[in-house]
DNA sequence: TAAACATATGAACAAATACTCATATATTAA
DNA sequence: TTAATATATGAGTATTTGTTCATATGTTTA
């Protein structure tokens, strides 16, 4: 039984039309991978670590490194997933480069995600 | 070099109390697992669908591998990972489970991905 | 210029994971 | 009870991914 020609249940017939209209109202391929991605991005303890730091300050990569005790290397490869994913941006000033939250919406995705595991 | 010992840049000495102050509005260990846990099965374009289905009606099994054209197996998977994290609900009538969102959380983290995404 | 410092990045490896396949469980109908 | 239907799940596999290590790039200082 491939794919294309699943089993039909019974409900089926009940809630055809609604999923219809559902199947329109999908978003795009395109849209729904992207949006799977950008959630990707926040999977990631470490990510979200660096995120909160990032919300309460600008950092450089030094100081990330030393205040998430992780290597220079590791912190560098993650912000650049997240900035790759505008959650981030960067300035750089003399041999540091710093980064800060690119918008509003990190933080209250985070927030969100924060109520429901306190439920 | 260790990450326990990890070169100090400059701009550490500055940031040093700031740092400081975030370490400890960090969320616990725990806590960041968990955060991270929660966004990375938001993080799978299946799973996204699927909850894009369910915040429009209720649907059973069967109704959603054929809509989104997947075998019931791996829909199946999905689910029960949905439902470990709480984000979906599911109740049997007769030989048919059907599912349905948990709560407005789910809602609320999509539309800030998608707002973010079209930015 | 050369040396030191801060950051970025490619390759390699281990761990996580999404799907398939086979099969088990649960419910209803015959 | 037996057969049919709907869903759940364990094992296996291919892909993705986060980290380490080595090294490259960019900036400042001597």
């Amino acid at each position: 039984m491939s794919a294309q020609e699943i089993d039909v249940c019974d409900c089926k017939e009940v809630h055809r039309d609604l999923l219809k209209l559902v199947d329109e109202a999908l978003p795009s391929e395109d849209e729904l991978y992207e949006l799977a991605d950008l959630f990707k991005v926040f999977g990631d303890s470490t990510r979200i670590r660096i995120l909160f730091v990032l919300s309460a300050q600008e950092v450089c990569v030094c100081d990330l490194a030393e205040e998430l005790n992780m290597t220079q290397s590791a912190i560098s490869h993650q912000l650049r997933i997240l900035k790759q994913n505008k959650l981030v941006r960067s300035r750089r000033e003399g041999k540091s480069v710093f980064y800060s939250l690119a918008d509003g919406h990190v933080s209250t995705i985070i927030a969100q995600g924060i109520e429901h595991i306190k439920e």
